[in-house]
DNA sequence: TCCGGGGTCAACCTTTTGATTGACCCGCAC
DNA sequence: GTGCGGGTCAATCAAAAGGTTGACCCCGGA
């Protein structure tokens, strides 16, 4: 039988090499290319279906020094005809970096601090057409659940994430190519799910809920 | 020649396995031992040298899941009596551990995305007594010293930790027991310690610099 | 097809915040 | 005792943020 080809993205060359190394020791698996970064990566996919040799699952980090971040990458990689399943391989377990990934159409998400074997398990039931979770993760969203959500709408968590380093509604506005008006609005419906009347009540309250991470913080 | 020998410390497998390969690749280097965690570093390096085949340095993450830090496995190193050099390598550069690290009494301080010869080449090094720093963090290192710390008062940061629960200035007055002018003018002087201008900037400068801790950060 | 949610924008008004100036009290070091 | 820094307060004006209403577009599901 066919080695299942992994494709590697990740900035780091140590976790690249890391990675590499801990699948090795697994039969019946590796690794066909590398990216340092989204582009790249998408690159090396259609380079390998067009060879007629596909990678068969995506380890994506989403956390890009420069270049294409994760989430963008596996969205783009998703709209391929027939794409691979992608794993998301990330540090950590916001809800931001989680609720995105997802909707990019990640199969599963999990931790860089998970064993060789879990992390061998995940590819093999990417592939398989599951969704795998890393426990914690499987956890936070099942906590998510019981306690009713928030619901933040990934463009209302991307603007929660600027708000965080606290640009002020000008500035948001010009990063996220919108006016401020529209900003306000925005602002608005966040603070109503998040039940504050201030940002930088918001930005508690997100914070708190994991929603965001704010500079410094460990996960 | 004897080979140098390393200890990695590091809580991701992934990273360790990395570290390993990565060093694999180098002449005259070999992985001693592993440790996942602050404490198990420190014994091991206690334990190697009891049996008089010492670690020649030890690379250090300081981001540890549980278990004791890399700042605090590296000053309990540093006061033992023949300590090896401790060569810091994470992910961060805003990293206000920076400097504890360095207090700790670490010999350099390197970024996990840094290529495999830069890291063999800070190894090498720190066994010879030098300090290595990535440029990155040289430059951080610069700027703190030409912008000396800020030096807020105990009650500046306590109202800053008010402020970063997201409260208006009526109600941090309330609490504080002082009028609502009187906010606005410790504000003032926040903002201009801080080199901000507006309180949700404050906020995420000072959770930057560890001034304050936010809600659902670890310590 | 119609509806609803997400996303966008504008006008308007109120409240809060930020910036400036000036003032007073207190304790401590010189 | 004089000076200085921390802490307190007030008045005032300008700027930013908050709240409301109403509107348009696009897309996908009922």
């Amino acid at each position: 039988m066919k080695d299942i080809r992994v494709l590697l993205v990740d900035d780091h060359p140590v976790v690249r090499a890391g990675l590499r190394a801990m699948l090795a020791a697994f039969e019946g698996i590796s690794v066909a290319a590398e990216a340092s970064e989204g582009e790249a990566a998408l690159n090396e996919v259609k380079r390998l279906q067009m060879l007629g040799d596909p990678v068969d699952v995506v380890l994506m980090d989403l956390q890009m020094g420069d270049g294409m971040d994760g989430v963008t990458a596996t969205s783009h990689i998703k709209r391929l005809e027939t794409p691979p399943p992608v794993l998301i391989l990330t540090t950590y377990d916001t809800d931001a970096d989680i609720l995105a990934a997802v909707e990019a159409g990640a199969s599963g998400y999990m931790l860089k601090d998970a064993p060789p074997e879990q992390i061998h398990q995940a590819v093999v039931a990417a592939i398989a057409g599951q969704t795998v979770l890393a426990p914690r993760i499987a956890a936070l969203l099942m906590g998510r659940i019981k306690n009713p959500a928030p619901a933040l709408t990934p463009r209302e968590i991307q603007l929660l994430e600027l708000l965080a380093t606290g640009l002020p509604n000008r500035s948001i506005a010009k990063q996220m190519f919108i006016s401020e008006a529209t900003v306000k609005t925005h602002l608005v419906h966040i603070y109503g799910k998040l039940g504050v009347d201030n940002r930088t009540a918001a930005i508690a309250a997100a914070t708190q809920r994991r929603i965001i991470r704010v500079a410094g913080q460990q996960p």
